[in-house]
DNA sequence: CCAGACGTTGTT
DNA sequence: GTCTGG
DNA sequence: CCAGACGTTGTT
DNA sequence: GTCTGG
């Protein structure tokens, strides 16, 4: 589909979103999108994939903050992130016709050259997804775009941001919301502490430099 | 995304 | 190297 | 026609 | 569900 595939693609080498923290507090959450709550809230400096998190979606015109594993259920495979080029194709097709959602992050990590980058725009980003619903088992895969100029350093894709949620959920497809994000990031390096997905806690999300001087002074 | 496992037989 | 787990 | 696949990232 | 491969 045209309006998609002007997304495009750069053939550069680089990544995606494949971690995220979610450390604001609910009330953040609550206040913004006044959702129903139907998941019990968690923190955490460093989700990742397969792990259940609260997404926003609308049902009825109702939005909820449901809990969702993040690796979309297709069966066989569980994407963690799908193209927004290939929202057209048949496996997608559905999922973005009617079951989109956003998730609500404090900020997302990438690598580069064996460095972790903690990415952030403000106190919550909501990251475009879609969502499949089995046996009331909901699972999500995030959406990726083309990096956009400040993004591109870093890596050549990004997850997709949300900044009008309304329109977002609205009944037509939000195929113009489907770009690369046009407002402005903050990036940190931070600790290789956040490569393990077993560890948590603050130290994912401080400078590496700060690190660097608490080793120091011990 | 990164980290960590990566087999087989038989089965308290 | 490739797959699974988180 | 049926069977089988259906994804993403990166490849230091 | 739907597309591709054979």
């Amino acid at each position: 589909m045209a309006r998609l595939t002007s997304v495009g693609t750069n053939g550069r080498a680089d990544i995606m979103c494949g971690r995220f923290s979610r450390w604001i507090g609910i009330e953040i959450l609550l206040e913004r999108f006044r959702p129903i709550v139907e998941v019990e809230y968690t923190k955490s400096y460093n989700v990742a994939p397969r792990t259940i998190n609260p997404v926003l979606r609308s049902s009825d015109g109702v939005l909820l903050l449901s809990g969702m594993e993040w690796g979309l259920d297709l069966g066989k495979n569980r994407p963690i992130n799908a193209r927004a080029e290939n929202l057209d194709t048949p496996m997608y097709r559905d999922a973005f016709l009617s079951r989109r959602a956003v998730v609500p992050v404090s900020g997302f990590y990438e690598w580069k050259d064996g460095r972790p980058y903690h990415i952030t725009a403000g106190d919550i980003m909501t990251l475009g997804a879609i969502y499949n619903e089995i046996n009331g088992h909901g699972s999500f895969a995030i959406i990726t775009v083309e990096a956009n100029d400040q993004m591109s350093d870093l890596h050549s894709r990004m997850p997709l941001i949300i900044e009008n949620i309304e329109q977002w959920f609205g009944e037509h497809p939000p195929y113009q919301l489907v770009r690369p994000f046009d407002g402005s990031l903050d990036f940190t390096e931070v600790s290789t502490y956040v490569n393990s997905p077993r560890n948590d806690g603050e130290e994912c999300i401080r400078p590496v430099s700060q690190t660097s001087l608490e080793d120091f002074f011990g």
